[in-house]
RNA sequence: CGCGGAGUGGAGCAGCUUGGCAGCUCGUCGGGCUCAUAACCCGAAGGUCGUAGGUUCAAAUCCUGCCUCCGCAACCA
């Protein structure tokens, strides 16, 4: 007797390496409500996976010496172990190298292209031959290949491309009147900046690599990226392809959930291409933000990115979930830190539910040796107890309907407040103290007990392993904890025998871990960093001839100020001895105007001239990048300008 | 004048749509209890709701200007 189906998806993570705590949210996120949504009735289709193509993973497989199949391969195991660590019971794990995805991924191509949706174009940027790789501006580093360091040239090369505009109308509608998009905030920022400049037209296939799907009638041609990343929502049910029949099922999804840097191809892009194919557009997108730590964002070269398996390992899967989707609200970011995980895990998990538990079975086990009588008498407090109980399922299916786990997690725990509350009003400890009270104590205590019976029920799908754990302890039979009885009291059997067993969470203490933690972070940092100097990644030795190629000269700053549109750009004006030229520097956070006028740097004199925000910089002005994050500009005012470095 | 978000007791946030005594969690201080994982319960202190104006009987909430911070975009030569 199924309430109906239910389509919920992570992204597929790109496997350039290990999964981290941001990973871990999403999916945990996810396989919650997946759970609970099981647990309510539905027919669930809960869908991760990994998205293996592309040049990246070419390029680091090849660094290893392997095939790039066998780099991600690897990689694909630790992301099923920590899925496994951390209780994800997903039901499908789709892999874009997965043969059956690949077939789809070329009917839609094709069909793309057939209904005149796709058509074939150039692509021009910046082009390094030898690395046979195109890079974004951006992505240059000094203007030159950030791979091997050479010269890049303005190249062109053959592309298909994916029309976008046909949609910006019912895109336009979709993010403004529909509750797509949640939050819904990010809607105008998305038309503003994507859809009314007008959307450029999707670059979907590429030459200059080959470790992706082929265009399936156009040979030297690769898909890439976005048609066969975003088309895994489909082809994991089937569409197009013959190893899965559920897309009919399941198809359109009921919550696509991601990550705020991905949002805008899963608000547009992925509308836009169901919409080209005449395919219904999935109900929600549920936009959350990142995990920062310590206020800063997480990155590698910092060494605080957290690893799961490290803080699994000490505080429990449970522990780990339950911060995270607590902390953690839709749309905005959230700051991840040891010391307010551990606080949580106290406060909530040990001191609130655990000890609540633990008091409440050692009284039964106490005054009753374990087994309540049957007789009965009720008192006050009961009902406010009994009401709050059986009343908080509601509230919880409201909240995981909006995909604001936090909230129906902070619901829950009003309960639990509630039922230690309700001890303290009752007074166990003194009715015990008179035989004649023996019906009041039995009922008190059994109040708590079905209390918990609740309260565990609805967490379950949240912390998987533990709950069963509390369950045995209340004496609760399996037949008990189901979502149906989440709204009923009175549904432990009336001489219910509990089991004391060992604490569900421990207490952490506190000063000790973080001591402990910050060793290991700073651990971490350190190999890091020594990784980073031990090799200057990415680029590559140079012969004294492509040296010569670079003309030094010093310089004399004779004006400088800054640039109006730009946070970070001055626009110096320089004399190099034979003329003034104009350069713009990204430096206007480490100096003022005045600090710089009169001095004299060493200038790349012969470096292409580029426009930045405006400004045509003819040159470059040399500066250092110290190990604090600081920039040092180099001064050499006891050089003359013009005068030749080398 | 590129786009958007945010400024609320020590910290982190809710409240703003639909004006009506400023709320939650943590922390601090005081008290209570002893069933429990030094846990639990009660009480208190602490806020001119960024700032300056406006609308109104009434503004954290609506309108306008300004300041600061954060994202995106641009870009860091």
């Amino acid at each position: 007797m199924s309430k109906g189906k239910f389509y919920i998806t992570t992204p597929i993570y790109y496997p350039s390496g290990n999964p981290h705590i941001g990973h871990c949210y999403t999916t945990v996120a996810c396989d919650s409500i997946a759970r609970y949504k099981r647990m309510q009735g539905y027919d669930v289709m809960f869908l991760t996976g990994t998205d293996e193509h592309g040049l990246k993973i070419e390029q680091k497989a090849k660094e290893q010496g392997i095939t790039p199949k066998q780099y991600v391969d690897e990689i694909v195991e630790i992301f099923k172990k920590l899925w496994k660590y951390m209780n994800v019971d997903y039901d499908r794990y789709i892999r874009t190298t997965d043969d059956y995805h690949i077939e789809s991924v070329q009917k839609i191509f094709k069909a793309l292209y057939d209904k005149g949706y796709i058509y074939k174009g150039e692509y021009s940027g910046n082009y390094c031959t030898p690395c046979e790789s195109f890079w974004t501006d951006s992505q240059l580093v000094d203007g030159k290949c950030p791979e091997c360091g050479r010269e890049v040239k303005e190249a062109k090369e053959e592309a298909y491309f994916f029309k976008m505009s046909p949609f910006a109308e019912r895109l336009e509608k979709l993010l403004t009147e529909t509750d797509y998009l949640q939050p819904k905030t990010r809607a105008t920022e998305l038309v503003n900046n994507f859809i009314k400049p007008g959307l450029e037209d999707l670059c979907v296939s590429r030459t200059t690599f080959t470790w992706g799907i082929p265009v399936p009638f156009d040979e030297g041609h690769v898909v890439y990226v976005w048609v066969d990343a975003l088309s895994n929502y489909i082809s994991a049910l089937g569409y197009a392809n013959e190893k899965y029949s559920d897309y009919n099922d399941y198809w359109p999804a009921n919550v696509h959930m991601v990550a705020k840097d991905i949002m805008r191809f899963h608000a547009i892009t992925w509308p836009a291409i169901l919409m080209a194919l005449d395919l219904p557009i999935p109900k929600h997108l549920a936009v959350h933000g990142w995990i920062t730590f310590n206020g800063q964002k997480m990155s590698k070269s910092l060494g605080n990115v957290v690893d799961p398996f490290v803080l699994g390992e000490r505080y429990g899967a449970d522990s780990i979930r339950y911060h995270i989707l607590r902390e953690m609200a839709l749309g905005s970011d959230s700051s991840f830190s040891n010391e307010i995980m551990i606080n949580r895990i106290n406060t909530d998990l040990a001191n609130g539910l655990g000890n609540l538990v633990s008091r409440t079975v050692a009284m039964v086990e106490k005054y009753f040796g374990g087994t309540l009588p049957s007789d009965r008498q009720s008192g006050d407090f009961d009902e406010d107890l009994i009401s709050t109980a059986t009343s908080l399922r509601e509230k919880v299916d409201g909240f995981i309907e909006q995909t604001q786990i936090n909230n129906a997690l902070a619901e829950v725990f009003k309960v639990v407040s509630r039922a230690n509350k309700y001890i303290d009003k009752t007074t166990p400890w003194i009715l015990a103290k008179d035989e004649a009270n023996r019906a009041r104590l039995a009922t008190v205590l059994y109040n708590l007990l079905d209390t918990i019976r609740i309260v565990s029920t609805l967490l379950s799908a949240f912390m998987p392993s533990t709950m069963p754990k509390v369950w045995e302890q209340i004496g609760a039979a399996s037949d008990n904890v189901t979502y149906d009885n989440a709204d009923k009291f009175n549904v432990l059997s009336e001489n219910v025998t509990v089991k004391k067993g060992e604490a569900l969470f421990p207490r952490i203490d506190v000063e000790k871990e973080i001591e402990e933690l910050n060793a290991i972070i700073k651990a971490n940092a350190e190999k890091a960093q020594a990784k980073e100097q031990g090799k200057p990644e990415g680029v590559a030795l140079i012969g004294i001839d492509d040296f010569a190629k670079v003309e030094l000269k010093v310089a004399n700053i004779v004006n400088c100020e800054p640039v109006k549109k730009s946070k970070k750009l001055l626009k110096l004006t320089l004399n190099d001895g034979t003329g003034e030229r104009t350069v713009a520097s990204g430096i206007s956070q480490y100096y003022k105007s005045e600090e710089l006028i009169g001095r004299n740097v060493i200038i790349v004199a012969n470096l292409k001239p580029a426009k930045l925000c405006g400004v045509e910089s003819q040159g470059m002005i040399l500066a250092a990048d110290c190990p604090n994050g600081d920039v040092k500009v180099i001064f050499v005012d006891d050089i003359p300008a013009g005068s030749k470095i080398r």
